[in-house]
DNA sequence: GTTAGGG
DNA sequence: CCCTAAC
């Protein structure tokens, strides 16, 4: 953009030009609209921003906002601040909210002394492109759409005020965030009105935090508070006995009246099966593997190509001798649990982050809320999968409270792949959430949300658990 | 269809 | 990671 154009357009936009209310869904009194980013001459920011009840310094209106050259109309919030802005221009009233984050990712508190808090813009989102969890963002430059862009502010909005110190963090990109809210059904009841406006719903979590009575009653609970549900003998112990039963009995009955000749080796093999019912396979599935060389993958795409073993290979031609004999239950056993397991990938630490987030964000419980909005891309991450692995960061994040905390760190360093403060927030998340457990209707979290943030501790102290 | 929990 | 009861 040249001189010329740039300053026709500083004039289009006008004194009328940027909608106050374009970006936030319904302003609030004490929030602070950041659609004056937008503009980067002084008098149209004030003019933009809505100071009056602001209760923040906004410092960044008098100092360095330096734009020229650069085309603003393919800029918002998000990509002006982090480069254009310095850092120690925009004051926050509460930082303190800041520090677990800070921890987390290393940084020093001095490298982010500046960041307007998380009612109006959230300087945070500068570190996307340094922390690997939320990599979407990996270029600044990128163009985030005014649905994006409000998609931020809510998270910010709404995250940045819980109760709980180490919950405001960044967050990913949410591709589908408004479609997917809209698909709760209950987000319409716990939401104020202003947090449903434009299709745009939030978790539960977001209004009531982790004590709200939703995350209470929709999954019961977590940590020592939970209990457990009772279990039957499992179907598939159920299955496999009758299947056996039922096979002995088949076997009797063609040995009583086939050629026995033929039926000794049928016999052979399939008792050998028996022992193993799950790695019976069906001979026609062979013949379709057989083209692809890795037989017990074929139903499961690439990623468990390379899961086949040789002893299940083995198994697999072994049963190809058996031919047609199979009967139709195992066939459809083999056909429906399967044999194939997914091959295993190891957690990397961004995807513990994420998760982390989305616990952080959405509560323990809402895998299919935290698969859909952060883990949507990986598509080999399941539900199920979020859910064993928090099972497993609960288990990581007691050893290591168990041990003492500096040695440990030290020695374990090498194999343990989780960084100490990811444990450490992950038993922050799970303290949050056992003690919120409680409580009856989150009325405390609903009412501070707009209000300063509240340390876990504090959190622990008003929900004090019998 | 989703989640918790045992394996 | 799988499986399945419970929800």
């Amino acid at each position: 953009m040249n001189q010329v154009e740039e300053e026709s357009f500083y004039h289009s936009l006008g004194e009328e030009a940027i909608d106050v209310d374009c970006l936030l869904v319904e302003p609030l009194p004490d929030q602070v609209s950041v659609s004056g980013v937008w503009c980067y001459e002084e008098d149209k920011i004030r003019k933009c921003i809505k100071t009056e009840n602001a209760p923040y310094n906004l410092g960044a209106l008098d100092s360095n906002i330096n734009m020229e050259g650069v085309d603003t109309r393919n800029l918002n919030a998000l990509d002006v601040l982090p480069h254009e802005v310095g850092m120690g221009n925009l004051l926050t009233t509460n930082s303190s909210s800041c520090d677990d984050y800070l921890l987390d990712i290393g940084f020093d508190h001095g490298a982010f002394i500046g960041y307007v808090s998380s009612e109006g813009l959230n300087v945070r989102n500068s570190q996307f492109p340094m922390e690997g969890s939320f990599g979407i963002h990996n270029s600044m430059t990128e163009n985030i759409s005014e649905v994006e862009c409000q998609n931020y502010l809510l998270s910010n909005c709404i995250f940045g005020t819980s109760t709980y110190s180490s919950r405001p963090k960044s967050l990913d990109r949410f591709d589908d965030f408004s479609n997917s809210f809209i698909d709760q059904e209950n987000s319409q009841d716990t939401l104020p009105p202003h947090f449903s406006q434009n299709g745009l719903e939030l978790a539960p979590i977001c209004q009531d935090g982790p004590t709200s009575t939703s995350s209470v009653e929709d999954h019961g609970g977590v940590g020592e508070i939970t209990h457990k549900r009772s279990r039957k003998p499992t179907k598939r112990y159920i299955d496999e006995s009758s299947i056996l039963s039922l096979k002995n009995s088949k076997r009797r009955r063609e040995a009583s009246s086939g050629s026995k000749a033929k039926l000794s080796g049928v016999q052979r093999v399939k008792s050998q099966n028996e022992i193993k019912p799950k790695e019976k396979t069906p001979s026609y599935e062979i013949s379709f593997d057989k083209a692809i060389q890795v037989p017990f993958i074929s139903h499961v795409p690439t990623e468990c190509q390379k899961s086949n073993s040789p002893a299940k290979i083995e198994n697999r031609v072994e049963n190809s001798s058996s031919g047609l004999e199979d009967d139709s239950e195992t066939i459809m056993r083999s056909m429906t649990s399967g044999n194939q397991r997914k091959h295993h990938r190891a957690w990397t630490v961004s995807e513990v982050k994420k998760l982390l987030d989305g616990v952080t964000h959405f509560g323990v419980g809402k895998w299919t809320h935290i698969k859909k909005l952060l883990f949507s891309s990986s598509v080999h991450r399941t539900p199920v999968d979020l859910k064993d692995k928090w099972r497993n960061l609960l288990k990581a994040s007691h050893a290591l409270k168990g041990s003492r905390i500096e040695d440990d760190q030290k020695r374990s360093q090498s194999w343990r792949p989780l960084p100490k403060s990811i444990l450490c927030r992950v038993r922050e998340l799970e303290s949050v959430y056992i003690y919120s457990q409680p409580q009856e209707s989150g009325s405390k979290i609903s009412k501070s949300k707009f209000q300063n943030i509240s340390s876990p501790a504090r959190i622990k102290s008003n929900k004090v658990p019998v």
